[in-house]
DNA sequence: CGCGTTTTCTTGAACGAGTCAAGAAAACGC
DNA sequence: GCGTTTTCTTGACTCGTTCAAGAAAACGCG
């Protein structure tokens, strides 16, 4: 992703177009899944001077704006992602956090649908599958 | 579920049994889907001295031994349920942050099973349906 | 029942992700 | 360029949750 890429998909969405946001939008391409701290850490790194609240802002924004999708597992801090409208899904290691990214089990339809919705008019199934990442499986079974 | 109730489950899990833990066992069979604080409020209308960390600890303990079980969509605080070992799911409304039991879409199977688990060892599959509920569903229809 | 050990509870401080607010700076349409 | 609108900087602050130390309660055992 480049940062002229970031900016034509920031028009896209008829937003303005600020060096904080490229950077924040080239951080999320660049690191899927990181937090905001991360993000702001990356930013930084080519524009050394931003606050953490324009970090803030921007993601909100992008957010907003359809461009990044934020999630949020149990006992995590909010992480941000640049795939979007795929509906896929995540799995999330329970020891170390680690997070990856998993396409819909079954084509795209079971999981979206309710056998009973209560009533609510529903837009979206997220699914979070939890376990042990390769890494952390391996030292568990060690000891 | 009665206090005795409640006394059989603690031992039953091997937890202590104590007043501050029956209260918080009770107020979550009583109030499905209730935040901490809440909790705390329904636990002092019969125990008006516990401490905010005494049921902090006590939903820590029981979640630990599988009585209660933890949920936390993104943006909310943590919210805990009794209802366990069925593997339902729930719906949260996008607008008020209502939260509703939904079972398993197709029997129990297919939300399960990620089609690539990118070498994780998977041992739960929660779903979040997001939407609305059929009140603010009704109410931004109206405008 | 009483005792000692272990766990839990009280009290109060602290942490940290995230938000709020006011003014300065930048973006963009004209 | 210019003016309006949005965004960014700075810094304080909120609030759910956790940490820590000592007091109190639970429970196994004699």
């Amino acid at each position: 992703m480049t940062t002229s890429g970031s900016e034509q998909l920031l028009r896209g969405a008829g937003l303005r177009v600020t060096r904080p946001r490229t950077a924040v939008l080239d951080a999320v391409h660049a690191f899927p899944h990181a937090d905001t701290e991360s993000i702001i850490g990356a930013v930084r790194r080519g524009l050394p001077e931003v606050s953490h609240q324009a970090v803030y802002d921007s993601l909100a924004a992008l957010t907003e704006a359809g461009l990044v999708r934020r999630i949020q597992p149990s006992g995590s801090v909010a992480r941000y992602e640049s795939r979007i409208n795929d509906n896929h899904h995540h799995v999330v290691c329970r020891t170390c956090g680690a997070i990856a990214d998993v396409d819909c089990a079954v084509g795209h339809a079971p999981c979206l649908t309710a056998s009973d919705d209560s009533g609510f008019r529903i837009d979206e199934a997220e699914v979070i599958y939890w376990g042990q990442c390769p890494a952390c499986s391996t030292a568990s079974a060690q000891q």
